[in-house]
DNA sequence: CCTGTAATTGAGATTGAATCTCAATCTCGA
DNA sequence: TCGAGATTGAGATTCAATCTCAATTACAGG
């Protein structure tokens, strides 16, 4: 938390914003929770403390923290956007429940240097990409199966 | 579309539901289209012909459509749905450029495969997903690689 | 070709995520 | 400590998508 809170410090200051109460509190619950929050969790999590910050606010910090790096918007396919930590959490896709919301990541090497090769071969320049895969985590998949 | 419509007819009529001028009119402006389309594209397309369907029906449609098999539902980032004729289209992927909003379809075995063993090893069923990649097309490449 | 009934339609209300507005308030460097 | 300029929050607004319900329509059976 502390070398994410300093970069978040030298980030606001690099760009002449300043750090409020709010900021770091929306910060603060980004940590306590981990995992993918969506925006909404957030302000109500924070209701719940007594620290709050507006819903204006709650998505504008998302907004800074994603400019300075801290935080990524992920897309789950709910419609929607989630948003996790960075970290030292390298770039990685997403498997999701659609019967328990449950979230597995994954990366794929094999999957990276097919997707360059294609975009090479279509003279596309890749500067980012979103990958959701959707079906029944382990769990989900014996309960549907007994159900049968 | 003939035998796209007599699929659509099929399905209706085994779901006792009935073929209205609407939904006729919403499917001949897919086939009119084709590529990837917005349902408000395809609202005052037809309003324009005075063929018009209202935007409850033209939602409707497509969602009747989807059920069908005739017509998907698209991701393309941008936050709300696009939708393409599924025909002989077989299962592909979208790169889309964020400047000028050309999209561009792929598929690979190489991925399709690796999703597969990544799935399996994560016990997880998969059932459909989501891959667009992000990026500049060939022209816009060019053009922002002038400006610099 | 009729008719009755169940499905369909459209205008407008509603939802939900996300953004915007602007007066009151706060932060921080000098 | 002070003031310029940034920030905040309540509520309005936007936009895609869905819902409501009275009026209309399709179509199976006669
Ligand atoms: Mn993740
Ligand atoms: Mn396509
Ligand atoms: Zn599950
Ligand atoms: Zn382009």
């Amino acid at each position: 938390m502390h070398k994410t809170l300093g970069t978040f410090a030298k980030y606001l200051k690099a760009q002449k914003l300043k750090f409020t109460k709010e900021r770091g509190a929306v910060l603060q619950e980004m940590f306590l929770h981990r995992g993918h929050l969506e925006a909404e969790d957030l302000l109500y999590s924070l209701r719940r403390k007594k620290k709050g910050a507006s819903r204006a606010t709650v998505y504008r910090t998302l907004e800074l923290l994603m400019d300075s790096g801290i935080v990524r918007k992920v897309d789950l396919g709910h419609g929607h956007s989630h948003y996790e930590l960075v970290l030292d959490h390298p770039h990685h896709e997403h498997m999701v429940c659609v019967n328990c919301g449950k979230v597995l990541e994954f990366s794929d090497k094999k999957i990276e240097m097919a997707l360059k090769r294609l975009c090479k071969k279509s003279r596309f320049e890749h500067t980012s990409h979103h990958f959701q895969v959707f079906g029944y985590c382990d769990k989900c998949r014996r309960t549907k199966t007994q159900e049968e």
